[in-house]
DNA sequence: TGAAATGTTGGGGCG
DNA sequence: ACGCCCCAACATTTC
């Protein structure tokens, strides 16, 4: 027996194949939920910056909160920084323990670092259980001890040396939280409204429940049209489920067990899910990853900042659609399509030759599935400098990519109205059309931009050192 | 998880 | 009938 103290974060948004929790509630013993709220984040300012997640996250932890009072425990929500907080609550209240889910992103490592050695101070021990990732980070190697530098063996390896082990079931019940606990300041969750945001209806609903309800659609509907569908901009062919693995509204596990067999179509969807195991063991590697390129010969390339070019692809005004698309979807709705977030990522690295940063810190702020290893991942991997990376040489044909992933142009329709009435035959060179339209020639020249770039990257990459 | 340039082949029109 | 050219279709190479 003993008092656990359970610290949610925002990566664990659950009460399914929860790990601290279920190892807390095996041990016995009193179990305390906490969630630390932290003012920095949950500043209106700030929100402002990231409204689809904040959204999404509010969502998630109200229904989690809602999720623990239905088991007959409660969440605590304390405002505060969390190496303050936690550390303080676990003296306050008493609590024999810590427990929380690894967070291996280097924000995380290094905050639970700072934890780790508070709470060590005043002697309570403070237990990171796994569940962020497949397996944890850094531990499929090659023979001699390194990391795979390509995917391909890097899954093959996964693949036979990692036993996905079956989620655990949502606690059945929960204790009630200690009656003896010394009065500390609790905040509800917050509204959106509380931090001047309106909820936007086109990010999709957070929670455990929504999130399970996405997982069937996907297991049931989409799955097995995966390996065509999954390209396609104008079909729902893809999971939409990134947000809830960034937010551990389901647990990665639930995810990988929901797809096992099915075919060569779960196979590919799998293939998905170990990018990310792969994202994050290189970013637990090396968190510098952040700040630069994989490969060292990128580090000195001459990316262009020229803020107007920036402007104009943020915006969705480059005067290709596809592009415009993904970027006004992004804005409108915290989501871009896969193959829309690669045509839009190839095209501010190449056609505009702009710092992928730029680009990676846009996404970052306004995906609600915004994920440090992921988002870096793909970008260096469209900038052609990332680790098993596309060749610098190859560069998307946004008008091909169009045609070939949006025929009849439905999605380019959605997003960028000024085109919905033009025929399908110009939708993605709508200056062909020979009308007039409210909506931007080309920025730049497909092919004179492409030329430019070749020529730019083969001085760069290739001139002696 | 490309695209464009270049090379090759083969059928048909035509002198 | 034959060779030549044209060019689409496909394959290979290059960026």
């Amino acid at each position: 027996m003993g008092r656990a103290l359970i610290w949610f974060r925002g990566k664990d948004l659950r009460v399914t194949d929860h790990a601290p929790l279920a190892a807390a509630l095996d041990a016995g013993g009193d179990l305390i939920c906490l969630f630390v709220l932290d003012p920095h984040f949950f500043a209106p300012a700030r929100a402002r910056g990231l409204p689809h997640r904040v959204q999404f996250l509010l969502e998630s932890l109200r229904s989690l909160e809602a999720n623990l009072t239905r088991l007959g425990s409660k969440l605590f929500i304390v405002p505060g920084r969390s190496v303050e907080v936690v550390p303080r609550l676990a003296t306050l209240w008493k609590a024999d323990r810590v427990l929380a889910s690894r967070w291996s992103e280097p924000v995380g490592v290094a905050r639970d670092l700072r934890i780790a050695g508070a709470l060590g101070r005043q002697g309570v021990p403070f237990e990171l259980h796994e569940g962020e990732t497949l397996a944890p980070p850094g531990t499929v190697r090659t023979g001699d001890g390194r990391l795979h530098a390509v995917f391909t063996p890097f899954a093959r390896a996964f693949e036979q040396r990692v036993l996905v082990e079956t989620p655990l079931p949502a606690p059945k019940r929960l204790p009630p939280p200690p009656t003896d606990l010394a009065r500390v300041e609790t905040v509800p969750a917050p509204s959106l409204e509380s931090l001047g945001l309106r909820r936007n209806p086109e990010v999709l609903e957070g929670g455990e429940r929504a999130a399970r309800a996405r997982l069937k659609r996907f297991v049931d509907e989409a799955l097995g049209g995966y390996s065509i569908s999954r390209d396609r901009l104008d079909q729902d062919g893809t999971s939409r489920l990134s947000q809830d693995l960034k937010f551990g509204t389901l647990s990665i596990r639930t995810v990988w067990n929901a797809v096992r067999g099915h075919g060569e179509a779960a196979r590919r969807f799998r293939g998905e899910l170990l990018w990310r195991e792969f994202a994050y063991h290189w970013l637990r590697e090396r968190p510098d990853l952040l700040e630069k390129p994989f490969r060292s010969e990128f580090e000195a390339f001459p990316w262009s900042r020229d803020e107007a070019l920036f402007a104009a692809w943020k915006e969705g005004r480059t005067g290709y659609p596809a592009v415009d698309a993904a970027a006004r979807q992004l804005r409108e709705t915290g989501f871009v399509h896969n193959r829309a977030r690669m045509i839009a990522a190839s095209f501010l690295a190449k056609h505009l030759a702009l710092d992928f940063r730029m680009g990676e810190a846009h996404y970052l702020a306004w995906l609600t599935d915004g994920d440090w290893a992921i988002n870096d991942l793909g970008w260096q991997w469209s900038a052609g400098c990332g680790c098993d990376a596309q060749p610098w040489f190859r560069v998307f044909n946004p008008i091909l990519q169009g045609q070939k992933f949006d025929p009849d142009g439905a999605y380019v329709k959605r997003f960028v109205p000024e085109l919905a009435s033009l025929d399908a035959r110009w939708i993605h060179e709508p200056w062909k059309a020979g009308r007039r339209l409210d909506y931007p020639a080309p920025i730049v020249d497909h092919a004179a931009a492409r030329a430019r770039f070749l020529q730019l990257a083969k001085a760069h990459l290739k001139a002696p050192a």
